[in-house]
DNA sequence: CGGACAACCTGGTTGC
DNA sequence: TGCAACCAGGTTGTCC
């Protein structure tokens, strides 16, 4: 989406907004983001993790978030009206930026000179998956002594930023480790086999152009493809395409988490309680101090 | 620290 | 066909 927008908004001028859900204006409130976004020229498109940054020549920054089912919309000149349109702006050549937004959970967030005190949510970002800087010791790290199930791990945007439910199963599965392995638990060579898996994973989705498993749609409205190539996700009941054994479903950290049971096992915690079952493990594991 | 769960929201799907 | 229950790509906060 960043990609996209990159190539088409710089340059634009905001010259007018609308907001028909209050609550999607995360900071200021509605009515002083609708006066203070005016006016403004964007000049450049960032992206920390799954926040969308579009830069204003005069330095301040407006930010977006999809949610979970947000899509940033570029409407053309005249383009029929979107169902769900929380937020709408205005471009100087015509076009209009709309967030199309069912559940209402996506935010758009306005940061200037103004702002001072304000701690916008993407600067508690973890590192960006896809930087140079994203090595396995790095990830490695950000595990160490974290009991947590590693896919919990992988969802907390503190530690790495950007990944969402579809692509830590996929990554779990890519680097065939349990989704209730505790973080910290894992292997040096299966956390990097995952930081791969990672890269891997993201990569592919952005070339495929997102994955489209229910509504997110790209800025032109148009669906992504990735969602054809998901090996776990969504797949429960169906053969793994690995070792075609049957890909579960569970819960983790209250998100449905799916995963091949033969593919992904659950290991035992290196050095300790070599015996027992899984169970035993975990509460001989969660009784351990640091 | 970490697990469980509720809130915030609405639409689409499933089950009876 | 109708309707209630359930589920959902996210994030944050509370309680224990």
């Amino acid at each position: 989406m960043v990609r996209d927008l990159r190539e088409r908004l710089p340059g634009r001028i905001i010259t007018g907004s609308e907001i028909s859900w209050d609550r999607t204006v995360g900071y200021p409130d509605s009515r002083t983001f609708v006066t203070a976004i005016r006016g403004h020229k964007i000049t450049a498109i960032e992206r920390r993790g799954k926040f969308a940054l579009l830069a204003l020549e005069v330095g301040g920054t407006l930010a977006i978030h999809r949610g979970m089912t947000g899509s940033l919309l570029l409407r053309p000149n005249g383009h029929p009206d979107d169902r769900f349109v929380r937020a709408r702006f205005y471009l100087d050549d015509g076009s209009e930026l709309r967030l199309d937004d069912s559940r209402k959970f996506g935010r758009i967030y306005l940061i200037t000179e103004e702002s001072n005190g304000y701690n916008p949510p993407w600067l508690k970002l973890g590192i960006e998956p896809l930087a140079d800087a994203f090595t396995t010791t790095v990830l490695m790290e950000s595990f160490h002594a974290r009991r947590v199930a590693i896919k919990t791990a992988l969802l907390n945007q503190r530690l790495v930023a950007g990944i969402g439910n579809i692509y830590a199963d996929e990554s779990l599965f890519g680097a065939r480790i349990h989704p209730l392995q505790p973080a910290g638990s894992v292997a040096a060579r299966k956390v990097g086999m995952l930081r791969d898996a990672i890269v891997h994973v993201l990569n592919r989705a952005i070339l495929a152009r997102g994955t489209t498993f229910s509504t997110y749609k790209d800025v032109d409205g148009q669906a992504g493809h990735n969602q054809e190539r998901l090996q776990v996700f969504g797949r429960q009941g169906q053969p793994c395409p690995r070792c075609s054994t049957t890909i579960k479903k569970i819960v983790v950290g209250g998100r449905g988490t799916h995963f091949c049971p033969n593919c992904q096992k659950l290991r035992k915690v290196v050095d300790k309680t070599p015996i027992g079952t899984a169970k035993q493990r975990i509460a001989a594991d969660s009784d351990m101090k640091e």
